[in-house]
DNA sequence: AACACAAACGGACCGTAGTCCCGTTGCAGG
DNA sequence: CCTGCAACGGGACTACGGTCCGTTTGTGTT
């Protein structure tokens, strides 16, 4: 746990073979999901499409989770580096209300975009899987400072967590479809209720 | 559609070896669950402990999660009984604020005691089966009601799948067991933010 | 008591996620 | 170019949730 070694980058040349599989199969699980949806795709079918077997498929992936943030990466990867180091008011210059309004903004729309392929991120076997992998410690970090920063009586560490807990793929992608909210409703709840938690006392102009 | 007869309203009484073998399976389900965990305990092992087939196990009670509710019945059934006419604070009788909170101690104790079953009732193979199942709609109406009687101006509808998002027992057990946060610091977490977020502008008196 | 029939029973069966092991192959060193 | 070996590949295998269907059984009727 201490000598952590991150085997992708202690192997600096993956063997040839094994990259062009890792390729087809993120093409073939890519090209399967957009078809038949992320629910109704089996691995085996991936491996199948993949032209690989299935002990490559998930020697490669370990699981289906895990498959499913690989593919997620580069949006997922793109949202965080645009809250830590984008333009205001999501990145660094605004007031951290204001970022954490945005931050949930930027949120639910990648959320609306990739709900389907985030939800199969978070539903590993072990119990509450999407709270250890995936994005959402760095999701976690940075609304917890956000928070301190901008009401530093409150208890920023647990506030985080509830803040994240309305923002869950499988809570946003329920009222979006069954309960047919527009996003632009829950983005103005979000706002609206941000506001009020860290500046309660003061009067927030509503339009 | 119009000449339809309701074949179970036609059979008051259930026949008799299927209602024993229900309870069976219920205790035979408590006895497994309880010694070696829910999450380790396959349906098989249930339909073996209590002596029947597994086609007889899924009959009665259509699936794993269907299953975990029906064991959680009492508990969650007494819950919903107590923040429906139960006394004050968390039934009538008090302000909609102080209900609000009261709920959401009560709901954490019930998590924090039933949690593994609770997760097991959630787990259903569709999509969001927490949402549909179970007593997350009763949840949803109390708080709702709620909201609306405490803060007119808000989006009272929006705001209750909010609130009970980090009830979750996914979330509640993380932060319980992983996180080490003791169930205190979570009910007082809750406390000041349900303060914080239907009296906005008004002081709340910290202790 | 005998009967008829719906309801319940139970285990064979299926599809899927994930594991394992052995034959194969890319790659470095001689 | 040849060789050794560690990593890779692939499919047979397991465990599990859930379904199906031929058989049994409880129950109301005559």
């Amino acid at each position: 746990m201490s000598s952590l070694e991150l085997p992708l980058a202690s192997t600096p040349c993956e063997r040839a073979d094994a990259a062009r599989n890792r390729q087809r199969i993120l093409a073939a699980a890519g090209r399967l999901f957009a078809r038949d949806g992320v629910a109704c795709t089996s691995m085996d079918a991936i491996a199948a499409e993949a032209g690989v077997g299935k002990g490559t498929l998930f020697r490669r992936f370990g699981d289906r989770a895990s498959l499913a943030l690989a593919l997620l990466d580069a949006s997922s990867s793109a949202f965080q580096e645009n809250f830590i180091r984008g333009p205001a008011p999501l990145g660094p210059g605004a007031l951290p209300c204001e970022r954490l309004i945005a931050f949930g903004h930027g949120l639910l729309e990648h959320v609306a975009d990739n709900g389907d392929l985030i939800l199969a991120s978070e539903r590993p076997s072990i119990s509450g899987g999407r709270l250890h992998a995936g994005p959402y410690a760095a999701y976690r970090t940075h609304v917890m400072l956000l928070i301190a920063e901008a009401a530093p009586d409150l208890d920023a560490d647990y506030l985080a967590d509830v803040l994240l807990a309305p923002l869950t793929a499988e809570l946003v992608l329920h009222q979006l479809k069954e309960r047919q909210m527009p996003l632009e409703r829950l983005a103005g709840g979000w706002e609206k209720m941000v506001h009020r938690l860290l500046n309660a006392g003061v009067r927030v102009d509503d339009p």
